[in-house]
DNA sequence: GCCCAACGACTGCCTCAGCAACTATAGCGG
DNA sequence: CCGCTATAGTTGCTGAGGCAGTCGTTGGGC
């Protein structure tokens, strides 16, 4: 195996991938204890972090890994197991915002707490400070090389300019 | 929105994800141009880097992210687009393996140099040799506590115990 | 005020992938 | 040798999500 695939380049994404894979394995477990997809939490986090907990459903599909076809479908079924509502944009009648309901909220306090747990627990918590410290800056300049148009904006959200993926 | 959604921790994850994102996203691009989706590209590494160019589908499976059905579906694609093909297991007449054809050699080789330039040009060369092996040892540390279980094994395949997820 | 291009949301159709059920084979116990 | 259980692979069914097309709305040009 003295070939190609023994490049450096490819062991490093490699790490970098396989750490997300597990990640993501961890966060979802715990993340349907509580009755959400992986998706699902994503969308009800931008939402809860935003002013009036709210977001028009472009806003949305920016902010996420959906497309606007596929925000209008998690919000049905968000909407559907009382998460989430629809409210038409009172000054453009093509919009409607989604917002999140008391369940919602409370669905979303139940889980946040054990999902902070898991985070410390299988990420920052395996390193010292100053390694995590190192980790994030690395990242974060790989972050803004890569950006994709990150923390893209809604009416008035994004007041820190640190985006966030909540899962 | 001095509420929990600006914890550390959570801009940590969103940062890791959103990495994750960035690369896969300018991967995908890359690797559609020479007519592999990510998940084929991830197939046909890990059977390229195996003795003989072959896995038993079982294995394969191990070594993705796939179920064995998702192998099987996959494989059916690429076999049909001649970058595959099935062989029957001699010695388990249940098993069988799927091998890469020179057609689907020929594929790799065209797309391995232009992927491991994208690696170079968004990750790895926008850090100093030090920040980079800093940030790798923090992932590899990571990677160790949340191991999937990696680099499961084959017949025999798994050469070397550094797992890099190919694409 | 009218027209038309742009935009926001939704829907039809498609592909992908997982789960569970199924078939064929292997290997072990008696 | 017979049967029983475990394993390898495939297939039916399902849900998720993207693209492209549609419909209603908006806002700018005139």
């Amino acid at each position: 195996m003295n070939n190609v695939f023994d490049d450096p380049r490819i062991t490093a994404v490699g790490l970098l991938f396989e750490v997300h894979a597990g990640l993501s394995a961890r966060f979802t477990a715990q993340l349907e204890e509580h009755g959400f997809s992986a998706v699902e939490f994503e969308v009800i986090t931008r939402l809860a972090r935003s002013p009036g907990n709210q977001l028009r459903m472009t806003d949305l599909a920016a902010q996420t890994s959906l497309s606007t076809s596929g925000v209008t479908r998690v919000v049905d079924r968000m909407e559907r197991d009382g998460l989430l509502t629809r409210r038409a944009c009172p000054n453009d009648r093509r919009s409607s915002y989604a917002v999140v309901t008391p369940k919602g909220m409370q669905q979303l306090d139940e889980t946040l707490p054990g999902h902070l747990q898991m985070i410390e627990q299988w990420f920052t918590g395996q390193l010292d400070p100053k390694a995590l410290a190192g980790l994030l800056d690395g990242l974060r300049r790989v972050r803004d090389a890569v950006h994709p148009c990150a923390t893209a904006g809604s009416t008035d959200a994004v007041p820190e300019h640190e985006a966030a993926t909540g899962s």
